[in-house]
Order: C-alpha cells, then structure tokens, then sequence
RNA sequence: GGGUGGGUAGCUCAGUUGGUUAGAGCAUCGCGUUGACAUCGCGAAGGUCGUAGGUUCGAGCCCUAUUCCACCCA
C-alpha cells in the first residue's frame, strides 16, 4: 500500500524533481542540430527568453514570463517537437553600474573615477560573478525547463562578437552617425538617455509671464515695447536664441523681424514668426531656446538660429549664462527671476501643472540638451520591422498591439545609442591623434586605418544595453558565425514578453533581426500584461503592497503561484494578485495530489486483490459503466477544449476548464462513483481502475505545463502503481515532462446521449441532498424513496447503486417504477424533468408549505413554458438554425413533463 | 490633444466564431470528519453584465453615442 502524505509535500518535491528532469537532459532539444542524425526537416518550437538583469533579484515580472514560456516550451515538448528554450541575462548597463558605485561609495568610500576604468571593471566583473547567478538560480526554482547549456549573457565573448559586428555593418552601411544634437540628459548620471528612458510626470510648477523688451529700429527712439512671453523655464532665457509669434497674430505681425533684448544678458534675438506656435498658450509669443527644448530645436533648425548649451554636463549654468555662471539650473531660475524682478521685467507668475521629463532610473529632471552622440538612423530599419507586421510574417498577439507598435514605428526618431558609461560594450571606433580620422573596426586596430598612426583611442563611450539585446534571439544562438544552432533554431518562434518592453525590446529586435539576419528573428509575439496588487495599484515598495514571489512559493508553492499567473490572466491584460488567490491554487494542488493518492490506491488494491481472484482485464467499450462512459467523454470534451484554446493563446481558459473539470467532475462524482464500482469487485473493479487511471493521466497531462512538479510526482507514483499491476495500461514515458500530449480525438456519437443520461442522475442525487438538507434531515441517515422513471425507468433502474449512495438513501429501500398512479402515504415528491422522487419525509414538512412549493414550482415550469412556447411559435423556429431550435423544443418538452408531474401532486381540496 | 484597455455577484476576475434562465475563486450563511483530500465535503444566498440608443428571430458578446477608471503616445 501506498504511504503517499495526506498533504502534498512541495518542499520535499520541487527541487528534487528539478535536479532529476535537468540531470536527465529533459530540458534540451531533441534533433539537436550538433548531434548526428540531426533531421534539419523537423520544425522545432524555440523561445529566447526576455533576459533578466543579470544583478537583479526575481519580482513577479519574472514569475510571469518564466510561467507563461515554460507553460509555451513545455507543451510543445510534449507534442514531440524539438524543443529549444534559451536563458540568459544582460548586464543592465546603468542599473549594475549604479549598483556597483554605489556599494563601492558604502564600503571602501572610492568613486569610480578614482579607482579609473579598468579597475572598476574587473570589480564589475567580480560583481556579476558574486550576485549573477542569482536570478538564474530563482528562474529554476519556477520550474523553468530552459536548456542552461546554452545559457548567455550579453557581455559574454560571443554576444559582444555580435555587438560589434552589428555596430560596424550598420556604419558602413551610414545607418550610424556621430554628431551634436538634442538628447534627454542625466546630470546625476552624467549619461545620455533615450527618449523611452524618459517618464513625463504631472506636476503642479507655475507659468511664469515677463516682458521680452524689443530693442528700439533703428533711428527711432526707445518707445519701452515688450512683447509679454510665458515660460515655464525662466532659467533658460539664458539661452534664448529667439522670440517666436504665430504669423497671423495681429497682436504681434509688426514686430516680427525685430530684435528683442534677453533680460540681464542684454543679448539681441530676433523675433520670428512660426506656425509651431499656439496663440491660444500664455500670451502667444514663446520664447525659443533651441539648446534645451527639443521643440525649440526643431524650430530654430528651422530658422536657422544658433544654439546655445546654457548648462553643462552637471546642470549648472555655463559661461553663457554671465555672472549665473556656476548656478545650478534651480538656484539659477530664483536668482534671475529675482533679477528680473528687480529691473522690472516680470509681470506675474501663475499655477500651471506641467509636464515634468524625469529619468525612468532614480527619477531626476532629465535635461534636454546638445551633446555628442552616435545614433542610428532608423527610419528604414523602422520600414522593414513595419512591413513584416502588416504582412502578417510576424503576428502580435494580442492583435490590437499591432496599432501601438505601428503608431511607435511610424513616428520613430533616431536612436541614440551611446552612452557614458563604462560598463558594456564599448563603441568599437578609434580617433587618430593625427590625422583626426576615425577607425571603425571588429578587430581592436592597432593603427589609424586612414593614416597608419599608432596614436589612435576608442571612444570610452558605451553602447545602450538594449542595442545588444536587440540582437539576442540570434546572438544568443551564435551569430554572426553560421552556427548549426542558428541554422537550425533561426528564427525563433514565439517572443513572450510584457507589453512594457514592446519598444524598447520587441521592436528593437525585429529591426536588428530584419537587418542582420535577413529574417523574421521570431514568428509570433505574444503579450502579457503587468502584474498590479489585488486592488490593481502598482506594486512599490513605497506603498508596501510587493508581493514577493519567492516568499509566495516557499509558503505554497511554486505550482500554486504558477497556476494562478496563469489562469488569472488574459493576454495583454493587467492582472490583479493576491495571495488569497494563491492559497485557493495551493489548494488545488493538493486536490490533485489526494485524487492521484486515490487512484494509486485503488490501483495497488486491485493488485493485492488481483493474486486472490485474478484481475480480469476489461473487454471492450461496452464494459463501461454509464458513469465511465460520462467521464470519457467529459474528458475527451475537455482534450478538444485545451487544444483550441492553446491555439489560440488562451491558456488562462484552458487552464479553468482543466481545473473545473478535475475538480468538479472527475473528483467530485467520478471518484466517487468509482468507489462503488471498485467495491464489486471482478471486472467492474478493474475497468473502474483502468478508467481513474486513464482519466488520471490524461489530466495530468494536461496540467503538466501549468504545475509541473505536483503533476510529475503524482504521474510518478501512478506509472509504479501501474507497473506493478496487469490492468493492460502502463504508462511508458520516463517521464511525465517527456510523455505525449493527450491528441484531440473526434466525437464517436454516443457521448451525448450518456451525457445526458448521467447529468439526469446528477440532478436527481442534487435534488434529493438539496432537500435533505433544507429538512435537516442528518447526514449520516440513510432514507427511503420511489423514483417514478417513465422514459428513464431502466437507466435509472441500472443506475440505482449510485443513485442510493449519492444522495443517503438506503437501497434495499430504493423502488424504482416506471409510474405511480397516487403519491404514497407520508411521502412529498419533488419532479426533475419527467422523474418523480417520492420521499418519505411528510412528517417533517407542514402539508400546506408543501403544497405552496409545488405551486411555485409549477408555476415556475408554466412560465418556462409559455415562454418557450412564445420563442418557438415566433421568427426565432423559421430563422434560427434547426439544431438551436430543436434544443429548445426539448426544453420545453422537458417542462411540460415537468409541469404535469408536479399538476398530479397538487390536493384539490 | 491622439490612442488603447476596462466597467459582469460583497471583493478579484472568467465568459473569442451572437443561441435565448450569466460562471469561478475568495468572502458570507447552514450542515457535516472512522479511509483520497478540513489545503475537505454537502447545501444556501448573492448579478436588470456602466448608461442610452441601434442591428438581429436572438446581444454580456456586434454597431453608435455617452460617462467613469486605468494605461500608452504627444
């Protein structure tokens, strides 16, 4: 007998079961294309996994990806398709660095140009090597099945391989440039961002109104014009370079081509007329600062007016900004506000809630501003990753998706690729001291290509993590070499990822993909939404409401958290988490193990029988009880349901379906039917056996994808009780993570009519345990009844083992007839469809309360009726098709049937 | 300003070719433990599916308008 826990163990299981599937090479590909007999025919199913931050600690983000893929992987595998997940991380430029300052500052009080870069990059690296397998080691602890030979990281030798290869195609190519221009700068970090680094917030500031003096024509004297400007920066009037006015502004038409005197400074711009301008906002002039708004850059690209850089590197007002030289950018807006103020140049200040430009990372003000950087041109890198789209070569999933990514792609501008860090992949171009020129290689030069100087240095800048992540679905495989990997698993299949990421990631990779690869780099993109408290707020740390998904699975299980991530959403919807939900799938891991407990049982108990009696092997289909027959169809329902869903990314709905069924039908009534059977005995108890185990195993592998490790234990333990028994049906897979995905099969014909059969025993057994339990009759006490069947008579009469045991009634006292001419004694009858239950309950009703419900519920078929009879004698009987018209006709059969019962119980008086 | 998603039971959400009495989990109420499971079982209560129109024999689902919430882009 079996000594299986009463509570299913995930401790004691899931790392156990972790190591066994990865020692066992489970998690690689089969038809690996570096082995022999390598069939390059074979279609394989491939991910490349959203690299995590190689530094970072698991949050539910992870948990979601790493379900919804090992979800993905797994049921492919199980199909028999050569199957490829490939993990890895990427080095997160400015969060590792910052990290690593930061820790350095704290315990050695050094700073990173002090210790220079060579140094703080091997400590980097000591870094990564310290904390980098962390998340990695998370990811397994969430049942990843990912195959961790061909684990990468984006700083490794092949990927950085990549990474210059990339950088040097796309510049000889002219697709990169260097060049000055507006970019979104971090004074704290000292780096350039790009634009998707930058969050704008609403923020109460103000708008402040003064007067921009026009200086006098000439000749003419001084008449103290102004034109009134508002301004949300009074600070970068510093760096004006014009006044702008609508050119059909009557207000201001004759000043246009004027100079006008920027305050303190006493410079002289000129005011110009644009359409850029609003006459509507503040007093209609704007004021135009060319060097720190990207608006006013492109107006002043426009006209052709100088840009001035007003602040520097830090944010602090440069040499253009006189005697505010040094100011930082706020000390200097109150300074020459007050100034202004001063010499009477200010008219009012007023509330104003603007848009405030802050770094995605730490949050600060991110300053627009000149600087030199290198960007890729990417509008037709844009038009490829379009094209493929629209053309359906790559399908994003959720669909709607695709307008935001064609919005995004459509209005692209160049990405500014650099930045002033030091840890990633450092841009592969040289500068000659002498001759100027640059060299742009994958090889490090040892000269100036152009000159042949030995005096050449790489520029220190870097590149933007995602550059190299953009090439990670074929990085990560091998390019630029033509790996057998990469002929093979190129391109990949499905891209799962956050809808967050779409930018920054997804389309970044089809680009790199399209220009690098010549190929799609993934078939399907497929979208998950965030993941929000139980309230739908964001998770912080500064609300408190993080839930920990590590704490999640140490108190209930890695399965438990799997299965609510993914049941509970719905592509590319947000979903909301709470614990409570876990606890509730917890639960349902633990039904799975005590229903697998049973059937191992039931098994092993046949097979100590079996050496008594000898087990007789089940015939054929006609052996079947009406209760097996009903579960295999139920479940052969179920395998159709699953397999649509799946093809249609629905796995949240699979999911439910599974559990409804596992629960409400195989465990609540099969389960308990069967253990009736199994008590007869012969025959009957050994297909009853092969039946829990083949609905047994089915479900479980139809759960496998969602919780692998209670699945996989359970299967285990079933395929040994299996093995050690003559029942003609073993389980023949090592193991369930490599057993084969239960295949839809068509209907035969003969499941609706057992279908329905049974749901009618379903309703009797309701039936009588509702109104026992509204008579409070006890639960341990075994009552008498009559079934009138009519039609149903013999069914019934077949059925009467598990009609008595279901609903308490004693079957020695259950008679079953076809009709009753007169209710008996002392008995009330309740009627489901055309059958009459007659129980002997009177003396613990009142007779006129039991009148009164047979009235209502009369009542209640008669209003049934007359409605169906409306619906069928109207459009709907001509118009619809025949088979929904037939399903009403038999309901409305069934309610006179119904009705008619119930009119022969009621007194006339 | 443009766009997307959402509003269904007390709470959190399902409900994908429109089929005629809308489901789950949790919470609530009642009853129940010697054999798979109290991380459980049996039963009850609870919704005019945001609002207003429209299409249709038929609308939670499709169309239009509107309101509220969330998010994305500018």
């Amino acid at each position: 007998m079996n000594e299986l826990p009463k509570t299913y163990d995930f401790r004691a299981t899931e790392q156990r079961i972790y190591e066994w599937w990865e020692k066992n090479g489970y998690f690689k590909p089969t038809n690996d294309p570096n082995l022999p007999g390598h069939d390059p025919a074979r279609k394989p199913f491939v991910i490349s996994i959203p690299p995590p931050n190689v530094t970072g600690e698991l949050h539910l983000g992870h948990a979601m990806f790493v379900s919804m893929e090992d979800l993905m992987i797994r049921y492919h595998r199980m199909k028999g398709i050569p199957t490829l997940w490939v993990p890895g991380s990427d080095h997160a430029g400015i969060a590792t660095q910052l990290m690593v300052e930061r820790h350095l500052l704290r315990t050695e009080e050094v700073t990173r140009e002090e210790m220079g870069r060579d140094e703080f990059l091997r400590r980097t690296w000591e870094w990564k090597e310290k904390y980098g397998g962390i998340i990695t080691r998370q990811i397994r602890r969430l049942g990843a099945s990912c195959d961790w030979d061909r684990e990468r990281f984006t700083l490794d030798e092949g990927l950085s391989k990549a990474v210059r290869e990339a950088f040097v195609r796309l510049y000889e190519k002219g697709l990169i440039y260097r060049g000055p221009r507006l970019v979104n700068w971090s004074p704290n970090l000292k780096t350039a961002v790009s634009d998707l680094e930058v969050e704008y917030s609403e923020e109460q500031g103000k708008l402040y109104f003064f007067k921009y003096m026009l200086a006098p024509t000439e000749g003419a004297e001084d008449k103290g014009e102004y034109i009134a400007v508002a301004t949300t920066r009074p600070e970068t009037i510093l760096g004006d370079t014009a006044v702008a006015v609508h050119p059909e502004d009557e207000r201001y038409r004759q000043y246009v081509g004027r100079q006008a005197i920027v305050p303190i400074l006493g410079r002289l711009i000129p005011v110009i007329a644009d359409e850029y301008v609003d006459r509507e906002f503040g007093t209609g002039a704007l004021k135009i600062t060319p060097g720190h708004d990207p608006n006013d850059y492109t107006i002043g690209q426009r006209h052709g007016l100088a840009v001035l850089s007003m602040l520097d590197r830090e944010a602090k007002v440069t040499a253009i900004g006189g005697r505010y030289q040094g100011l930082d950018r706020f000390e200097c807006r109150k300074k020459l506000w007050a100034d202004m103020a001063e010499a009477g140049l200010t008219i009012k200040e007023t509330p104003y809630t603007l848009n405030v430009p802050r770094s995605q990372r730490g949050g600060e003000i991110v300053e627009p501003m000149i600087s030199e950087q290198w960007f890729v041109k990417i509008q037709p890198l844009a038009d490829a990753a379009i094209a493929v789209v629209r053309d359906g070569r790559i399908r994003i999933v959720p669909e709607r998706f695709e307008k935001v990514y064609f919005n995004w792609m459509e209005n692209i501008k160049d990405w500014c690729i650099s930045r002033q860090l030091w840890w990633g992949h450092r841009i592969p171009v040289w500068y000659c001291a002498d001759c100027g020129q640059m060299t742009v290689t994958r090889q490090e030069p040892q000269h100036c290509a152009h000159c042949g100087s030995a005096k050449i240095a790489q520029d220190p800048d870097v590149l933007d993590t995602w550059f190299s992540s953009g090439l990670w679905p074929f990085s990560t495989l091998g390019w630029p070499e033509a790996t057998p990997d990469l002929q093979y698993f190129y391109p990949t299949t499905y891209m799962e990822t956050g809808y967050d990421i779409l930018f920054f990631w997804v389309a970044r990779m089809i680009m790199s993909g399209l220009e690098f690869t010549g190929e799609i780099p993934f078939e399907t993109v497929y979208l998950h939404g965030l993941i929000r408290d139980e309230h739908g707020q964001k998770m912080s740390k500064t609300k408190g409401n993080v839930i920990d998904p590590l704490t999640v699975m140490d108190e209930l299980g890695t399965d438990a958290l799997r299965f609510t991530l993914l049941v509970g959403a719905t592509p590319g919807n947000d979903m909301n988490l709470s614990v409570k939900k876990v606890e509730a799938n917890r639960n349902f891991a633990n039904k799975i193990w005590n229903a697998s407990r049973f059937v191992i049982s039931a098994i092993e108990g046949l097979a100590s029988q079996a050496s008594e009696k000898g087990v007789e092997a089940a015939q054929n289909d006609g052996d079947w009880s009406l209760a097996d027959s009903w579960v295999w169809a139920r479940l052969q329902a179920l395998i159709r349901d699953v397999e649509r869903l799946f093809q249609s990314f629905q796995y949240g709905e699979a999911g439910r379906l599974i559990y409804e069924f596992f629960w409400s039908e195989f465990a609540d009534w099969y389960v308990e039917i069967a253990k009736l059977q199994m008590a007869g005995g012969g025959r009957r108890a050994s297909e009853t056996a092969r039946t829990l185990a083949r609905v047994l195993d089915t479900c479980l592998r139809l759960l496998h994808p969602f919780t692998p490790f209670v699945t996989e234990e359970a299967w285990g333990h079933l395929k040994r009780a299996l093995a050690a028994t003559e029942l003609g049906y073993t389980l023949s897979a090592e193991a369930l993570i490599m057993a084969e995905w239960p295949m839809p099969k068509a209907e035969e014909g003969w499941e609706a009519q057992k279908v329905a059969d049974f749901t009618l025993v379903q309703e009797i057994v309701r039936t009588v345990r509702n109104v026992r339990s509204e008579k409070n009759v006890k639960p341990g006490k075994r009552i008498a009844a009559t079934l009138a069947g009519g039609s149903k008579t013999a069914m019934l009469q077949e059925q009467r083992s598990t009609l008595a045991a279901l609903s308490g009634i004693e079957e020695k006292q259950l008679t079953i007839v076809e009709s009753l001419t007169a209710r008996p004694q002392g008995h009330i009858v309740l009627v489901v469809g055309m059958v009459e239950i007659f129980l002997p309950l009177a003396g613990l009703v009142d007779a006129a309360e039991e009148q009164a419900r047979i009235h209502k519920e009369l009542a209640e078929a008669e209003a049934n009726i007359a409605r169906l009879e409306k619906l069928l004698s109207g459009d709907f009987a001509r118009k619809a098709p025949a088979a929904v018209v037939q399903k009403e006709r038999e309901k409305l059969n069934g309610y006179r049937e119904t009705a008619e019962k119930l009119r022969g119980q009621i007194v006339n008086d």
